[in-house]
DNA sequence: GAAAATAGGGTTAAAATAATCCTATTTAAC
DNA sequence: GTTAAATAGGATTATTTTAACCCTATTTTC
């Protein structure tokens, strides 16, 4: 229960990897994954995705990579659950409402809701740039 | 991706229920998987564990039933969530160390344990009184 | 044209969650 | 004391989600 899915960590571990990289520098998957320490194929997936939200761009070929699109003080880890996973639903009605049985007479949906939005606070409160801050390697 | 279990729901709503029943009011696990249109093994399951946890308490037999331990503004969303699905764990090295092959270079650590104090905080911040009222049916 | 890289569809494997089944025990009522 | 209604809980199965893997296409430099 409320845990964070695999992916999410790999792509905030490439996150930070390419943020101390420095925002130009291009690093390529295999790079990445061999110093942090993980699977390059399920990375992939991950840079992927951090491209699509516009976190990351790439350069296609030979030489080419994954490079932060925007500087750290404007990225939040918030924005990388947001582009790995999606929005956040603490609930599964938030999904699809007619997943739950109960749906209609339910009486805790505004609260969780609630609950959601304050988590994706705290996650939002997150820069990337304070992140490194905090971590201080 | 952090999505609350179900079982956790079905025990937060079978604690709403009894509250609004009193204190004193035995309810069978039959009665509130009626009323409320859960599966009444499930929610049975649920229950076990709220008396485990001492927020509910149980009387065997015919007339039986469980009730509220303690007071409802005594009794939080956390803690029904600890009794139901153990303390969370944001990140799975938390659960067992060695679940994470990259665990002795992972930089990550400090942030992701006081993330999930932070989300336990949430939770913690809600007594069902509080949640009854912020529900007002 | 060869090699190094991203892009991404599709499938399989593993793990977690949810649901069900079944039996034992307790206790009130008759 | 027998029956019926309830909790207690072990064990199994089904379903869903997550993670991992495979394979091919495309892009681009040399
Ligand atoms: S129980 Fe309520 S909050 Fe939970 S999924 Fe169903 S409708 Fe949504
Ligand atoms: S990546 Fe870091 S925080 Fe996540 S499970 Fe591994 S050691 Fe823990």
């Amino acid at each position: 229960m409320l845990q964070v899915s695999r992916k999410f960590e790999y792509g905030l571990h490439a996150v930070t990897y390419m943020a101390t990289k420095g925002l130009g520098r291009v690093v390529t998957v295999k790079e990445m994954a061999d110093e942090i320490g993980f699977s390059q194929e399920f990375l992939s997936k991950a840079m992927q995705s951090l491209k699509r939200a516009g976190i990351a761009t790439s350069v296609q070929g030979v030489n080419g990579g994954y490079m932060l699109a925007r500087p750290i003080t404007e990225v939040t880890v918030a924005d990388i659950a947001i582009a790995i996973e999606g929005r956040p639903h603490l609930v599964r009605c938030g999904v699809k409402a007619d997943s739950c049985e109960i749906f209609s007479s339910c009486h805790h949906r505004g609260y969780m809701n609630n609950l959601q939005h304050k988590i994706q606070d705290l996650l939002a409160a997150t820069t990337i740039h304070s992140l490194l801050q905090e971590i201080e390697r």
